[in-house]
DNA sequence: ATTCATCCCATCGTATCCCATTGAATCCCA
DNA sequence: TGGGATTCAATGGGATACGATGGGATGAAT
C-alpha cells in the first residue's frame, strides 16, 4: 500500500456524522480508529497500527517522567474511539469539534500513517504561510 | 482496544451514585474495579489488570524499603473496591469523595490502562497550568 | 425503629441503525 | 469511441435501541 494520500472535503450533516473517505475507509480496514489533538491547528485520526506505536511511547513516557502522567492525560482526555458505522460514516465529538474549530465542512488530509482533520480554510492558510521555507529539506528528500 | 480514552463529565445524584461513562463500561468488562488516591489532585480507578500489576509492586516495595509498610499502608487506606451496579453506575465513598473534592459533578478522564476522576474545574485547571511545558516531548511521541 | 444501600422500574434525550435518494464514476457493449 | 446501464459514494430522515438519571420499594445493619 502507498499510505494515506490525498485531500477530501466532506460535509457535517445536522446529526454530526462525517462520511470518511472511501480511499482511506478501504485502507484502515474495519478496526476502531483513535481521534485525537496533540497540535492546536487540527485533529488527527490514527490507524490501528500507527495509534499502537503512538500509545506504547505514551505509556514509556509516564514512567520515564515524574510528573504523575501530566502529559499523557493531557493527550488521551482530548482524545475518543471512533467506529465509523455501516456507512463509513463518523462522529466527531463536539468538544473535539470545537477545538479544532471544525463547523460544517471537514477537510481530511493523509498523512501517510494518519489522516489530519482540517478546517479547510485552515489548512489554506498553514500552507500559505509556510510557503518556500522547506526549499532545503526538498532536494534530500527527493534527490 | 485502543485504551481508555476521552473525558466524560457526570452528575452524582441525591443518593451517592454515579453513572460510569458507557465506553469504559465495555472496556473494564464485568470485573470489580480499585478506586484509591495517591495524588492529590484526583482519584484514580484502576481495571483489574492494571491493579494486579500496582498490586505486586506495592508488595515488592514493602519487602525492598526498610518501612515500605508505612508507604504500602497510606496507599491502602485510601483505596476502595468498586462493582458497579446493575445498571453500570457506582458509589464512590465519602471520604474519597473529600480528598478529591468532588461535590456534585464528576469528570472521567481516560488515561490508557486506569480512570481518572477530576473535580472538573480543578481539572481545567491542571490542563492550562501546564500549557506549553511538553512541547518537545510531543514530537517524540508522535513522531 | 431508623438509617442507608441495593434493586427495580420509569422517563427522557440522544446516538445508532436502517432504508431511501441523488449524483457521479465506471463498466459494458454496440 | 460513444452512449446507456449499473454500481458505488455521499447525504438525508425516520425508527429504534441504549444511555443517563430520578424515585419508590425492599432488605440489611446498627
Amino acid at each position: 500500500m502507498s499510505g494515506l494520500l490525498g485531500r477530501h472535503e466532506f460535509q457535517i450533516d445536522a446529526k454530526g456524522r462525517v462520511s470518511l473517505p472511501s480511499a482511506f475507509r478501504r485502507a484502515v480496514s474495519a478496526h476502531p480508529l483513535v481521534l485525537l489533538q496533540w497540535q492546536p491547528t487540527h485533529l488527527d485520526l490514527f490507524p490501528r497500527e500507527t495509534w499502537n506505536e503512538i500509545r506504547k511511547n505514551l505509556l514509556a513516557h509516564r514512567k520515564a517522567q515524574r510528573d504523575g502522567g501530566a502529559y499523557l492525560r493531557g493527550i488521551t482526555s482530548n482524545s475518543f474511539e471512533i467506529e465509523p458505522d455501516t456507512h463509513g460514516r463518523i462522529r466527531i465529538p463536539g468538544w473535539l469539534r470545537e477545538r479544532a474549530g471544525l463547523e460544517d465542512t471537514v477537510l481530511f488530509v493523509g498523512a501517510l500513517d494518519r489522516i489530519e482533520l482540517w478546517r479547510p480554510d485552515r489548512f489554506e492558510a498553514h500552507l500559505c504561510e509556510r510557503e518556500g521555507d522547506d526549499d532545503d529539506f526538498a532536494v534530500q528528500i527527493f534527490g
